[in-house]
RNA sequence: GCCCGGGUGGCGGAACAGGUAGACGCAACGGACUUAAAAUCCGUUAGAUUGAAAAAUCUGUGCCGGUUCAAAUCCGGCCCCGGGCACCA
């Protein structure tokens, strides 16, 4: 079934179709499109003929495309079609390129919005995701994805996330997992442990209760381990946009700079900073409120203890804290400075986090404008210790920001007069000879923390034993299965509550023990899934040979919204499994295309209680003033008012999703593919809206009538390029010119929706012709068969039937991409472009080899120039071959 | 608040390495076909000015400034929108 590579499918490949093969019964086309008859017998064909399966083969290169596996969240989403389209064409690109190609699909199965519908409706969390897993399947059948459903996998099924379980016992034989406190937030109502984006505006959003910080038990995984590594391989990935790894890079945030201990009564605070230079402007230090110095002052002092308590309201999440009011009280504890031996207070501050270098910096108002705030808001002292290289030395008293800029030491000693890098140097050799510091690197990574206090996720392989402790679940016992049967209710994790989980014996010591009920974060799932599409059915291994034919992915397809977290962890995981040797590569993703989001309107109702609800955007009518401005939305079913939140992605939490399904079932799922193809190229952000898909249905129709009418004239004559008249020069150039075009269209640039408007030109030009003669209609056939082979990774329902219209007995899945005839694009003349002073002035037309000289004479004679150019000198000519010419006067 | 993107006609977008701004499509308007409508086909469509017309000129790519023979594209500053910020996935 699979094409012999080496066979080019037509004898002289610059010509695409001389005379049908004749496997089709001469029979009259039908006139009109039918969608889904064209869509229900092309996808029954590549079903019947095995088309989708990919197998394992040592011919010809193979090309593994992988889109982002989705959340079953019920139903399929614009955001969805957008992306699998998207893989599809290049998956199908690929394949009439000779690649064995493998396209597989999964599920993200676990998660937070099965266990928000258990408790809205009752329903278990796995009876819902199955039943949604089946719905979406279908979906994504209908749309006519080359998807090698074989291989499918969800997450959520023992056999999948039992090797989560093996691999994270792995890493904690090599101490690559660990315990430790971690903050989550609580909501003190409901008595449960609250998702950052289940917290608004620092409440529960169910309850409408200030939510706290509480701190739990959790275990993490040691990506700090590999800070640096994941960082520098960024350089190696050729294949990834910049953005991403700019965004990579700026997260894993590698600072050099210098640790500081500042001596007191009961040891040394340490700081790190990358401003060593201000070291004697330091007039204060600050610590978070979660640090040792400040718990032990809010011990002695009830006013510290007030704050740090007041520090703990609000959620967790970074944006939260960064935007709250910088505040911070005095711990009533004195560091002494390490050059100066002076006495500096320290401060409790919000705005130091505890999470990144040690949880305390030093302040130099004078040059960080945020202690610059902080200290004028609290009467501390500020001290000038750096001038700009020029110009004025800044004054203490009269400073209205910070100077926070390098320069020239000043106020410091015998540092005075160094610049700010050799500042640095010296002071930190100073301090590493008076061991109370030294250079250090720190990153602002973290490590991972994958504890959830959920149901609906993978069980955490660990039985807590009083006498022995934490145990790993041995290996043989694998998979700890979760129960399916549980319904969540919003108070806490049911599996805390499930007595038939929890008990169990000690494997150590053979005595009554408890299970962890913990589970895994749902980002452990999608670090590795990508590998099992490879050997699913491997019962004894994680991963086995099929993963080192397929991997790495050699293109990756998905949102924007995972540049940083999914695809970093993925990096991880890999190179984990490389360390254990179950993978010979350290990168997954060769090439990565970050798909932007599908926006949407959002609408929102706050319940009484302080929590919110979203509303569909077809369940409210949006009111206009009387200049046609947007002025508010009212909810359908009582007709008040909404409040408006602006766009956001498609999504399930915020309820504005919309589903593909009406528009596949009216239109067909070519139609709905050509729409979001050509809507807007594949990384741009793209706002929700339906008009157009008229028109891509209207173009199809066209295509087929087009085609139709050409096959319904009769069998067509062999093509003779050097009979050809000039018009039908003309045409054939513009069937290889747009040959050229799509083809680096969809293989290079990826931007889909230039290479349909590319063809619709050509059809445009096509139709336009009325060439009746034999060499005419032998040039349209060759036009329509490139128009077929160019359009049938994006709509290949159609073009499959085209193609058997156009004579071809083999699946147009499998034919061979069109090449384009060189000589057929070659031109005479070109017309130039001609601009006085930049300004466009007239155009002329020349011989395409004409020399410079030549082309500045024509260009000079066009009368409209000659109009502009007369009575002034002409200082210069500035001549763009094949573009334009420039008159400067 | 911090990091990363984006902003072009009524709308989605095109202009790929600094060289014709508005390809292609939607919507709208006018016309053909039709008893009629739908569908289809043809035409117009950034704004302004001049002209009977052909055509020509001016302005114009979020805002302000700069570099260049030439800027949507490069540089500096600002505004707005979107993505991420470690427990949404």
């Amino acid at each position: 079934m699979v094409r012999d590579s080496s066979q080019p499918p037509f004898a002289n490949s610059h010509i695409l179709l001389l005379i049908p093969d004749g496997a089709k019964q001469r029979t009259t086309m039908q006139a009109s499109y039918d969608a889904h008859l064209c869509e229900q017998t092309a996808q029954q064909r590549w079903e019947r003929e095995g088309l989708l399966h990919a197998r394992e083969q040592s011919d010809g290169d193979k090309y593994y495309c992988l889109c982002m596996l989705p959340y079953p969240s019920g139903r399929l989403h614009m955001g969805h079609v957008r992306n699998y389209t998207i893989g599809d064409v290049l998956t199908r690109f690929q394949r009439m390129h000779g690649r064995n190609v493998l396209q597989p699909m999964g599920w993200d199965a676990f998660g937070l919005p099965a266990e928000n519908a258990a408790i809205k409706n009752g329903v278990a969390p796995a009876r819902w995701t199955y039943d949604n897993i089946a719905y979406m399947r279908r979906q994504l059948r209908s749309l006519g994805f080359a998807i090698d459903w074989s291989r499918e996998v969800a997450t959520c099924r023992p056999e999948y996330y039992r090797w989560n379980q093996w691999l994270f016992l792995r890493m904690l034989d090599r101490g690559l997992v660990y315990r430790k406190t971690g903050s989550v937030n609580w909501d003190p109502v409901d008595q449960t442990v609250l998702a950052n984006e289940q917290v608004i505006d620092g409440r529960g959003w169910r309850t409408g209760a200030t939510v706290e910080r509480r701190e739990l038990p959790m275990y993490y995984m040691k990506i700090t381990a590999y800070a640096d590594e994941l960082l520098t391989a960024l350089d190696g990935l050729a294949g990834w946009p910049e953005r991403v790894k700019t965004m990579q890079a700026n997260w894993i945030g590698r600072s050099e700079g210098v640790e500081i201990g500042f001596p007191h009564d009961g040891g040394v605070l340490k700081v790190f900073t990358t401003r060593a230079d201000t070291l004697l402007g330091a007039t204060y230090v600050a610590v978070a409120a979660e640090h040792p110095l400040a718990l032990q002052a809010a011990a002695r002092d009830a006013r510290v203890a007030a704050f740090v308590d007041a520090c703990r309201r609000g959620g967790v999440s970074e944006a939260e804290l960064a935007t709250q009011e910088k505040e911070g009280v005095p711990a009533g504890v004195f560091v002494r400075h390490p050059l100066t031996d002076e006495k500096l207070p320290v401060w409790v501050a919000n705005y130091v986090l505890m999470a990144y270098g040690e949880g305390a910096v030093m302040a130099v108002p004078a040059h960080d404008q945020r202690d610059f705030e902080f200290a004028r808001k609290h009467g501390l002292p500020l001290r000038v210790v750096v001038r700009p290289a020029a110009g004025e030395t800044p004054q203490a008293e009269t400073l209205t920001e910070a100077f926070t800029g390098d320069g020239v030491l000043i106020n410091s000693g015998r540092y005075d007069g160094l610049g700010s890098a050799q500042a640095m140097a010296a002071i930190a050799a100073e301090l590493h000879t008076r061991k109370l510091g030294g250079k250090r690197t720190v990153y602002r990574l973290r490590d991972w923390g994958v504890s959830r206090q959920r149901y609906w996720g993978c069980p955490i392989p660990i039985i807590h034993c009083d006498a022995c402790g934490d145990v790993p679940v041995p290996d043989e016992d694998l998979p700890v299965v979760l129960p399916e049967d549980l319904v969540p209710d919003g108070s806490g994790n049911p599996l805390a509550k499930c007595e038939a989980f929890i008990h169990c014996t000690c494997p150590r010591c053979g005595k009554p023990a408890r299970r962890e009920t913990d589970t895994l974060d749902t980002f452990v799932d999608s670090s590795w899934y990508y590998l099992r599409y490879a050997c699913r059915d491997n019962d004894t291994a994680m991963v086995d040979g099929r993963v080192h034919y397929w991997l790495p992915v050699d293109q990756y397809i998905g949102g924007i919204e995972h540049a940083i977290l999914h695809l970093l962890y993925s990096r991880f995981w890999t190179r984990v499994m490389r360390d254990l040797g179950l993978v010979k590569f350290a990168e997954p993703f060769t090439n990565l295309l970050t798909q932007g989001m599908v926006l949407n309107h959002i609408f929102f109702r706050k319940t009484a209680a302080g929590g919110i609800t979203y509303y569909s955007p077809d369940e409210v009518v949006l009111r206009h003033d009387e200049r046609g401005q947007f002025a508010g939305a009212t909810l359908k079913a009582d007709a008040r008012p909404v409040e408006y939140g602006g766009m956001g992605t498609m999504s399930k939490s915020k309820n504005n999703g919309v589903d593909p399904q009406a528009l596949v079932d009216k239109y067909g799922a070519d139609t709905v593919r050509l729409f979001m193809l050509f809507a807007a190229p594949p990384e741009q952000t793209l706002e929700w809206s339906e008009s157009g898909v008229e028109g891509a249905q209207r173009f199809l129709k066209r295509l087929w009538k087009a085609v139709a009418d050409h096959v319904n004239a009769g069998p067509v004559t062999l093509l003779e390029p050097a009979a050809l008249d000039a018009l039908q020069r003309a045409l054939r150039r513009r069937i290889h010119e747009t040959i050229t075009k799509v083809s680096d269209d969809i293989g290079r640039r990826y931007t889909f929706n230039t290479a349909v408007a590319a063809v619709m030109e050509l059809l445009n030009a096509l139709t336009r012709s009325d060439d009746a003669t034999p060499q005419g209609r032998a040039v349209k056939q060759e036009a329509y068969t490139a128009i077929t082979l160019l359009l049938c990774p994006m709509v290949p329902h159609i073009c499959e039937t085209l193609w058997r219209e156009l004579g071809h007995a083999e699946s147009a899945m499998m034919a061979r991409w069109p090449r384009a005839d060189a000589a057929a694009r070659v031109r005479e003349r070109i017309e130039l472009v001609v601009q006085v002073n930049g300004k466009l002035r007239g155009r002329v037309a020349v011989a395409a080899d004409a020399d410079r000289e030549s082309v500045a004479n024509a260009a000079l004679a066009e009368p409209n120039v000659r109009r502009f150019i007369e009575g002034r000198a002409v200082r210069k000519v500035v001549v763009v071959p094949g573009k334009l010419v420039n008159v400067v006067v």
